[in-house]
DNA sequence: CCGCGGCGTTCCGTTTACGGAACGGTGCGA
DNA sequence: TCGCACCGTTCCGTAAACGGAACGCCGCGG
C-alpha cells in the first residue's frame, strides 16, 4: 500500500468540524482544558480534534456537544447545495417513516436550464411543488408540466429530467420518496 | 439554556445512525456487500455499524454518505427540542461567521410559563423576534416586553429569563449572539 | 444433484484513536 | 524574582475500529 502517511490529510479538518469546535467553545469562553474536561475526554483528544489532526469517534463527537449544550448537528457543516450541470439542489431533510424513506429538497432551476437525472431504483417516486417559474420534468419521453402552486410527479424509476420553462426561474421542492423493498 | 455540564453518556446505538444506514441504504436498493464496496469501507465495518455494535469513526460515516450521495447532515438527527423547565427550544441554525458564532433557536413557552437562565460568557447577547402571545424576558431585575412582530434584546451575561405574559403562548425566534474572545 | 455467485456475519491481525502523564509557555500574586 | 496554576501540545501504552478473509446461508443455472 502506497505509504504517504507523512502529513495526512485529516478528514477533521476539510469538513471544518475542528475549526468549528473551536468556535463553539471560544464562542463560550471555555479553554480547551475546561472543554475536555466537561465532555470527560481527554486534552489530547479535544486538542486533535480541533486541529484537525485525528479522525474523531462518532462517541467523542457526542461528548463534545453535549457538553457545548448542542445536538450533533451543529458540528456537521450545514447541508450544502449539490450542483448538477444546470440545477441547484439542496438537501432539507430526511424522513424515516417506517418502511419508507423520504428526502426532501430545495430545487432552483435558472431559465432556459436542463437537467437530466440516471434512472432510480425500481419503486421510487419523485414528488415536486413549484414555487415559481414554469418547470417541464418527469419521464424523458413523457414530461409534464407544472406552473407555481402547482404539483406534478411521476415514477422515477427511468431516466427523467427537468427544465425551466419560459422566462422565470424555477423555485419548487422536491420529494423523493424510496419505498423500501419487501422485508421477507 | 444550553449550559449545564450534564454530559449524557449518549452511545452510537442510541442515536439511531445505524439505523437510519439500514434506511437509506435500502431505500436505494443497494445491499450491504455493494455499499460497502461504493464506500471502500469493509464489511465488517459497515455492518458493525448498521447494528449499532461499533462507534465509528468520522472517516467512516463521511465515506458512508458519500456513496449514498448525501450530506453527512442525513445522518444525524434533527435538531431534537431541548426541554426546559418550561420551555421548549429547538436549534435550527448555527452560523460561524469569523469572530461571532450565532445560534438561532425556535422559542415555544407555554401560557404563564416562566424559564430562567444563567449568566452567558461576557460580551453574549440574545435577540428575540415574538411571533405570537406577549413575552416577558431579559435580566431577572430590568425585564422586557415584546408583543407579536416586536423585536427586543439585551446582554446576557447576567441570569436572565422568559415569561409568557397574558393568556397565549409564545411564540419566538431567539438569536445567541456569542462574540469570539479577542485572539492572543 | 452439485456448483457458483452474492448475501450478511464473524474472526483476526493491523492500524489508530483513546486518555493519562508528561512537557514548555504564560500570566499573576507573593 | 520566584513559585504556582493553568494553558495547549506532545509522548506513549492500551483499547478498539479498521479492512481482508474467512464462515454459513440462500437462490439459481447447469
Amino acid at each position: 500500500m502506497p505509504d504517504a502517511a507523512e502529513g495526512r490529510p485529516a478528514l477533521a479538518e476539510s469538513t471544518g468540524i475542528g475549526a468549528r469546535v473551536t468556535a463553539l467553545r471560544s464562542a463560550r469562553g471555555l479553554s480547551l482544558s475546561e472543554l475536555a474536561r466537561r465532555a470527560g475526554i481527554g486534552k489530547a483528544t479535544l486538542s486533535g480534534l480541533e486541529a484537525g489532526t485525528r479522525n474523531p469517534t462518532l462517541e467523542t463527537l457526542y461528548a463534545v456537544t453535549s457538553a457545548l449544550g448542542l445536538p450533533l448537528t451543529a458540528l456537521v457543516a450545514a447541508p450544502g447545495p449539490i450542483r448538477g450541470s444546470a440545477a441547484e439542489m439542496a438537501l432539507l431533510r430526511v424522513f424515516d417513516d417506517g418502511p419508507v424513506t423520504y428526502e426532501l429538497y430545495r430545487m432552483h432551476l435558472p431559465a432556459g436550464a436542463t437537467q437530466t437525472s440516471p434512472a432510480h431504483h425500481a419503486g421510487v417516486t419523485e414528488h415536486v411543488t413549484v414555487f415559481a417559474g414554469v418547470l417541464r420534468s418527469g419521464p424523458l419521453d413523457r414530461p409534464l408540466r407544472a406552473g407555481p402552486g402547482e404539483h406534478v410527479e411521476w415514477p422515477a424509476d427511468v431516466p427523467h429530467g427537468y427544465e425551466a420553462e419560459g422566462p422565470a426561474d424555477v423555485e419548487a421542492a422536491l420529494l423523493i420518496r424510496y419505498p423500501h423493498p419487501p422485508s421477507p
